[in-house]
DNA sequence: GAATAAACGAGACGGTACGTCTCGTCTTATG
DNA sequence: CATAAGACGAGACGTACCGTCTCGTTTATTC
C-alpha cells in the first residue's frame, strides 16, 4: 500500500474506534519526505532520516509503506498535483515547442532530478518503477497526449502514427540527454528536436 | 584511476622498482566482477563478493579502482570489445533498421540490462556516468555515426541537422522505454520510429 | 558505559519508552565473552568472534561498550562475584601467608592471567584500567586490608605505616613476577616474601 | 634474531659472497625506532612508519628482526646504555633511598614509560618478554644486587634472605604503582617503602 | 673484468579486524 | 490499540596494519 488511498480523506466516513491520528501521521511522513528529497538525492534519504524528521516511530513507516522509495513518490506526487497547463496556440508543432521548453526546464530543475532519481532507482526496484509508470509517466503524458489529439483533428499531425510512439520521439532524447549528459539540453535543442521530428529526416528531394 | 591504463601494457616503459602490479590478480577482479555481473544487478555486488571471488584481498580492490561501480565498468568494457559491425545494405534507413533491430535485442539481453544499470548507479555517482559516457556512449555512437555519414553522402538524410540530434531521436525513445517500460520495444516497433523519423510527424498536405 | 549500569536493575525506576535494553543480549556478551578470555587471550578477541559467538549484531556491542576491552571487564566481574574468604588463624602472619598462597594460585591459573593482560592492556587503554582499578583491585584488596586491621589491633602489625603501602609490599612483588617472570613465584616464595616484610631487612645487631 | 649480533662486528670473520648487511641501514631503523617510540606509545608504532622514517624497506625490517617489538627492544637498548651510577653513601638504607629516588623519577619519564609498555606488550609476546628480561631486568638490577652486597658486607642487611627477594621487595611496589596507578609514586614513597623494607612490618613488642 | 650472490628500495598483495552505517523487524510503555 | 521510542540481527562499508612476496638495483666477493 501507499499513503495515496488517505489523500481523499473523507471525512464523512464513520470514524474508526481508537486513535484518529493516522492522518496527521501520514501527512507528517509526506511532508518530511518532501523537504528531504529537496535537500539530498532519494539514495541517500533513509528511514531513519524521515521518521525523524516527521517526529514518527520508524515503524509507522514501515506499516504504511513497503520502504522508503514508495514513500518519496506519495511524497513527491503531494507535491506534483499542481495542473500544468499546456499551451494553445492553434499550432500543434507550436504549441509541442512551447511545452517542451518547459518540460525541459521543468526536468533540468531540482524538482525535475528527482524525476531521474525514480528512474535510476526502479532499475532495481520494479515496484517503484510500476508505480512511477502509474503516478508519473501516465498523467504527464496526458497533456501531451491532448496537444497531439488537436494536431490531428487539424490535420496537421499524421494520424497513422500511433501515439505514444510521437510522444517518444520528442521526450525520448530528452530524457536520454536527462539521465546521460551526453548532449546539452536547452530551448534551442527543443525547437530543433521538435522541428526535426515534424520534418523527418529523410532528405527533401530538390 | 581505473584498469584501464594497464590494458596498453606497453612493454616499452622503464618497469618501476618495486613489484610490478599484477596482471593475473586485476584480470581475476574483472573476470570475477563481470560473472558476478551476469547473476546480479550491479547494486546487489558487494565489494567483499568480488574480493572473494577473484580471490583477492579487499584493500587492494580499493586500491585500484575508487569503489565497485567504477570495477564494474572496466570489467563489463572487458567483455564488450566485440566490435558490432554495421550493416551496409546501400540504403541508410535500411541500415539504421538493421543496426537498430540489434541494439534492441542487445539491450533488451542481460548483457544490455547492465547499461540501464550503469545508467542507474550514473545517477548518483558523477564519476560513473562520465566514465559510461567516454567508454560505451561515445565508442557506440561510432557505428552509426557513420551510417549517417553515408546517408548524408548518398542524400538521403538531411545535411541540415546536428548529427547527434539524429542519433537521439532513434536512441532516445530506445532508451526511454527501456529504463521505464511504459510502451512495448520490439522489431515492430524498431521499424515503426525509423520510419518515423526518416518520414518526419507533419501530416502529407492532400 | 559499561553493562554494569544495569546489573542493579532497579525495578521501581520508571522505564523509558521503547524497547527495553534486552537483560537476555547483554547476558549472551557477557556469557560469550567470558567463554572466549577462557580460551584465548585478550588480545586476540576479537569483537566479531563475540559478536558470532553471542548470536548478537556487532552494532550492539558498540552500542552498550566502546570497545571489546570493556567488554571483557564486564565479562569477567561476572565470573568473579564469588567472594573469596580470609582466612582467620589468630596470627596476622599466618592468614596473609594462607591468603597469599591462594592468591599466588589463583594468579598463575588461567583466571587469573587475565588479569595480567587486562594491565597490559590498560597500559594503551586508559579507560580500561581506571575500570580494572575500580573493578577489581580495589575490591580485591578489601580482605587483605581486613587482615592488617586485625593485625594492627592485635598489636602485630605496625600501626604508623600506610595500609596501602603495606599491602603493595606484599602483593607488588608477586605482580612484579607474574608480569615479568624473572623469578620464581611459588608457595615457598610466598613464605619468604611474608616474612621479609614481616620482618625487614635490617641485620639483627647481634 | 635482534640487530645486537651485529654489534659486536667482527672484523675477522671471512665476509659472506654477496653484498654485506648494511650498518647504516641498521642504524637508521635503530634511530627512527627511537624516535617514534619518544613520540608515541610502542603499540601505536606500526612497521611501515619505522620504514618509512627510516628510508628503508619494510622487508629489510621483517629480514633482520621477527617483529617491531624486537625492533623496539634493540632500539630502546641503543638510547640506554649510559650507565646510571649508583651512589656510595656509607649506608645501604641511605643508597637504597637515592637509587630509588632516581628509578622512580626514571619509570615516571618518558623513557621510563616504554618499560611499562615493553611489560605490557610483554604478556602477549614471549619473545619480547625473554628479551625485555634479558637486556634490561638482568643488567639494571646489577647496581642494586652490588649495593646488597655492599650492604651484607657492612653487615646492614640480613644475608639469609635473598637477593632476588629483596630486590623485588623494593621494586615490586614501584613497578606495581607504575603499572596499575592505584597510589601515588614519588619521593616520600620512595622512603617510605625503603623504611618499611628495612625494618619490617612487625609491631615492636614495647 | 665478468660472474655471482646477497642486501636493499619500492611497493603490491592476501588476510583480517576495525568501528560505522542502514535496513527492516521486533518489543515495550504511553496516550 | 495505534504510536513513539528505540533495541536488535544482519551484513556491507572503506580503512588500517600485518607479514610476505616479487621486482629491479646496488654493492660486494669470488673466479
Amino acid at each position: 500500500m501507499t499513503g495515496e488511498t488517505i489523500l481523499p480523506s473523507r471525512p464523512d466516513v464513520p470514524k474508526r474506534r481508537g486513535r484518529q491520528r493516522s492522518l496527521v501521521v501520514q501527512a507528517a511522513i509526506l511532508k518530511a519526505t518532501g523537504e528531504l528529497l529537496e535537500k539530498k538525492p532519494l539514495r541517500e534519504i533513509t528511514a531513519d532520516a524521515i521518521a525523524r524528521r516527521a517526529g514518527v516511530s520508524k515503524a509507522t513507516l514501515y506499516k504504511w509503506w513497503p520502504n522508503k522509495n514508495l514513500i518519496a513518490v506519495d511524497a513527491f506526487e503531494a507535491r506534483m498535483n499542481e495542473i500544468v497547463p499546456i499551451p494553445d496556440t492553434g499550432s500543434a508543432e507550436k504549441d509541442f515547442i512551447e511545452q517542451f521548453k518547459s518540460a525541459i526546464d521543468f526536468y533540468k530543475s531540482p524538482g525535475g532530478r528527482i524525476i531521474c532519481q525514480f528512474i535510476a532507482e526502479g532499475q532495481s526496484d520494479s515496484d517503484l518503477l510500476a508505480l512511477f509508470r502509474e503516478r508519473f509517466v501516465k498523467p504527464r503524458r496526458e497533456g501531451p497526449r491532448l496537444m497531439w489529439q488537436r494536431g490531428v483533428e487539424r490535420g496537421e499531425i499524421r494520424p497513422d502514427v500511433d501515439k505514444e510512439l510521437f510522444l517518444d520521439l520528442i521526450y525520448g532524447p530528452m530524457i536520454y540527454r536527462l539521465l546521460v549528459g551526453h548532449c546539452p539540453l536547452d530551448h534551442t535543442q527543443a525547437e530543433a528536436i521538435i522541428a526535426a521530428v515534424f520534418q523527418g529526416m529523410k532528405a527533401i528531394p530538390s
